[in-house]
DNA sequence: ATATCGTATTGACATGGATCAAAGCGACAA
DNA sequence: TTGTCGCTTTGATCCATGTCAATACGATAT
């Protein structure tokens, strides 16, 4: 039933068969790029079976990751993008004086990298909060084939531009917002998008420390696990550490649309 | 000598012959895009006189906006990227409950629209904030150009990106730092982005309110205003209203990289 | 000049969240 | 079982910034 608190099992899940050794047939295509790539996040979508499998080739080599490993760091040279095919990550910026801060969380469907093109080279660290699989995409080749494909080209600029509409999101929380509200839009954010990939809305796992919350929140640990504790006196969630269960969706959305003042 | 207070001026500067008049000679390419994409923000950077000239001809439509007037709303449907030739713009979000908050300030050079891709509809509204040029640039037509060009496509992820990494930084200053901090970052960013377009580092005139800046910065208009008396105070700036010169930007600088604590 | 309006400055006070500190809890190893 | 370690919770205080209010400034109109 909580499934939802599961999804670290998936690491174990055995292996596709070793494509090279089978011909390329379409069944482990569409297994390959429905796995990195559910829903309308994806690079795939509306792609002809012939598109996907010269978007299948491309993204063929893939790479595993432990809890707490790094995918890339700040500096590092800028050669692909990663399409997250199962795990959680954290990308997150460290800066000289010691100040750092958390940007994101990424699951998987999600795409990560996209901070180096401009550059050559990352600027901020993506790390696995667990165990992680990750498809490799070069991204010169990735800018190849989206040259011949239209529908690869736009879906491509589609993530970027959402990626951007997010950062605005959360530009506006942390400029405008007080603590219960980040907290409340951070946990049905969380909610809508462990529903999107088929997990329940209700009741997830968070993977990030508070302190992790906290930093992306713009808060401090002490204040993110006060407010947990409040929402749960006032029956908005049940909290037992990282297990969460929203009790009260629409409350915690209240809490949102409320004047601010 | 103070030239960074007059840029408004060069609104009124004498329009190029209408081009449709004239046969294309390369002469007037070369000052369509030199104009609206100086530097390495443009689009156009690297391309030949030829692919140069299939840009020009995509970017040919214009707009004027007077100060205060929209160059596109929330909600409306996403056709064109706009590169700004002159003035300055912000954009800006506004929740139903009445928060807002500005995103952004953008000015000569600089790339409107990109937010609009990912839904076909823009996420934020963009405002003149002096009177402004853009130049219009059809998207469909650019995503077909940049199949064309692989320079162009290039350029456009690079600016795609670049915006990413700004917004990562502006969480970053947004989460992690404090009033008078945000207020250094924000001037000398002010001063990197005049001094790129050949305007004094030291010297210039914003084009916002107070409000404005506190709004962009997630501070009251009132603790913008302190911080300013108190650089002020401090030797650091010389404010009066909206005019600022820089004395002592190294000052500045230490209080950025100083301890955050 | 004088009045008006939007914007900016400054002061006095209130408060949300940070800081400091001490327990509590759960997982894992010895 | 006991100890250790990382994480979380909770309490007591402090302080940076928000809030409210008064005044000043500068541009524009009368």
């Amino acid at each position: 039933m909580d499934q939802s608190d599961k999804p670290t099992e998936r690491e174990s899940e055995p292996e596709l068969p070793n494509k090279s050794a089978l011909p390329i047939s379409l069944v482990t295509i569409k297994a390959a790029c429905s796995q990195c790539s559910l829903h309308e996040l994806c690079l795939s979508e509306g792609l002809s079976k012939e598109e996907l499998s010269k978007l299948d080739n491309l993204v063929g080599s893939r790479r595993k990751l432990k809890r707490q490993q790094s995918l890339y760091r700040v500096g590092d040279p800028f050669e692909a993008l990663y399409a997250i095919r199962t795990g959680f990550f954290k990308t997150d910026i460290l800066l000289e004086d010691g100040r750092d801060q958390v940007t994101g969380f990424q699951m998987a469907g999600e795409i990560l990298g996209m901070d180096g093109i401009g550059t050559e080279a990352h600027s901020c660290n993506a790390v696995a909060l667990e165990d992680s699989e990750v498809c490799i995409i070069p991204f010169s080749q990735l800018e190849q084939l989206s040259r011949e494909i239209q529908t690869l080209q736009h879906n491509f600029h589609k993530v970027m531009s959402r990626e951007l509409v997010r950062d605005q999101g959360l530009m506006m929380l942390l400029g405008t917002m007080r603590a219960e509200e980040r907290l409340a839009a951070f946990l049905l954010n969380m909610s809508q998008r462990f529903t999107t990939r088929g997990y329940s809305a209700a009741e997830f796992h968070l993977r990030m420390t508070r302190e992790e919350i906290g930093s992306y929140l713009g808060l401090k640990l002490e204040t993110v696990s006060r407010a947990f504790s409040r929402f749960q006196e006032e029956g908005l969630i049940a909290v037992q550490q990282k297990h969460i269960r929203i009790i009260d969706g629409d409350g915690l959305k209240r809490l949102l649309n409320h004047q601010p003042r």
